[in-house]
DNA sequence: TATGGATCCATA
DNA sequence: TATGGATCCATA
């Protein structure tokens, strides 16, 4: 997968220019890259069908599944609570809850690590809806501004791989308009970054990413 | 239609304590107030279904319509453009276009006040998923953010409302943990609240609201 | 093409 | 019940 753009909303404080977040971030977008379909073929070749017809173009679910597993090495959050591992510093953990709100229980983070001092670097794959992406930058701006979390990385689709994929999936251009009151966030420090991902490769031969639908009785 | 409650995040500077705006929040609460169903019998009246399965339930769709059209008495942007009329100040008006954002237009408010000297009263009442809130939400704090609005009105349903329509929709409940963010907004001066509406009463005999084919309705 | 929305899904 | 999706719709 490639990363044809990266937008640095935050950066700000010692954290910021730790060699361990240099660390961190170089890992990250190297998971991110490891991306690729049809499985196995180490590149994102993507089929140029429209996603916004019923049943036609490529889903999402399966895009982030090499990254994240090559970060955290099949840990999850919750199962590893099962077996009383819940020391995660030093690690990248699956499913990992948000340390943020206190009324309702906010969600888990797609991935993230936990540093040895205090905080987490937070990582959030973006394949919902558009409204959906402004949840998860909502969510990332909370932590910073609590001091929850030390970064925030949210990786969203090019507009030039946007119309492949299911309608109306986040994507880099209907978020810029907002880029401005993100930056604005009141936070101490930290880190919040927007990740573009792009195919590497399009190819009208290449099979479709199977959208959630696929099998189960629609009609 | 109740408003249980009124959440006010932002309420500062000279408009916050204007006649005018305190003349204009009357008539706006006024307006939602008024929302009904059945159609006709000047109270709303909600079937206790449960709106999570296919085809049960109720829709979200005519809720609002009553209230925007008492508000703006039929004055759409649009077709008032087409006709010539593009001076609205000192008027309430339909799916008025955002100031906001110039490489990508931010789409519609559901309905807004043109203030005779400068400025906007927007009103968004957020019959979506839950996570379009938030974009809903973000929209007007970056209208407050960059001066471009003088106040922003979200309207959602309590939490007891909400398991009677469509799944997901936007509910305070759900919004709560992120108050301390959008109160933290960098703004000069302005208002932001989030009005709660809830049904009068409960009939097993009223009429459910009708769905539409959206999202992953089938026909 | 572009944008806000509306509707169900998967899982804990 | 609760939460983050995933998918398709309506309209300009």
């Amino acid at each position: 997968m490639k990363i044809p753009h990266i937008e640095t909303l935050i950066s700000r404080g010692p954290f910021s220019e730790s060699a361990e977040w240099k660390r961190l971030r170089t890992e990250l977008l190297a998971a991110v890259r490891a991306a690729e379909w049809p499985p196995g073929t180490g590149t994102f070749t993507i089929r140029p069908e429209s996603g916004k017809k019923r049943g036609e173009g490529n889903g999402v679910k399966p895009i982030k599944d090499r990254t994240v597993s090559l970060l955290t090495a099949g840990r999850k959050y919750g199962e590893m609570k099962k077996r009383g591992l819940t020391d995660h510093r030093g690690t990248w953990v699956a499913e990992h809850p948000w340390p943020v709100g206190e009324r309702i229980k906010p969600g888990n983070m797609d991935a993230a690590y936990v540093l040895q001092d205090a905080g987490i670097v937070c990582l959030e794959w973006e394949t919902g809806n558009i409204s959906s992406s402004h949840r998860s930058m909502n969510k990332m701006c909370l932590g910073l501004h609590k001091g929850s979390i030390k970064a925030g990385i949210l990786v969203v689709p090019s507009r030039a791989l946007y119309p492949f994929l299911t309608d109306r999936i986040g994507n880099i251009a209907e978020l810029e308009p907002y880029f401005e009151l993100w930056r604005s966030t009141d936070c101490a420090e930290g880190v919040l970054e927007i990740v573009v991902i792009e195919h590497d490769a399009v190819d009208l031969k290449a099979p479709r990413i199977p959208k959630g639908t696929d099998g189960r009785a629609l009609t």
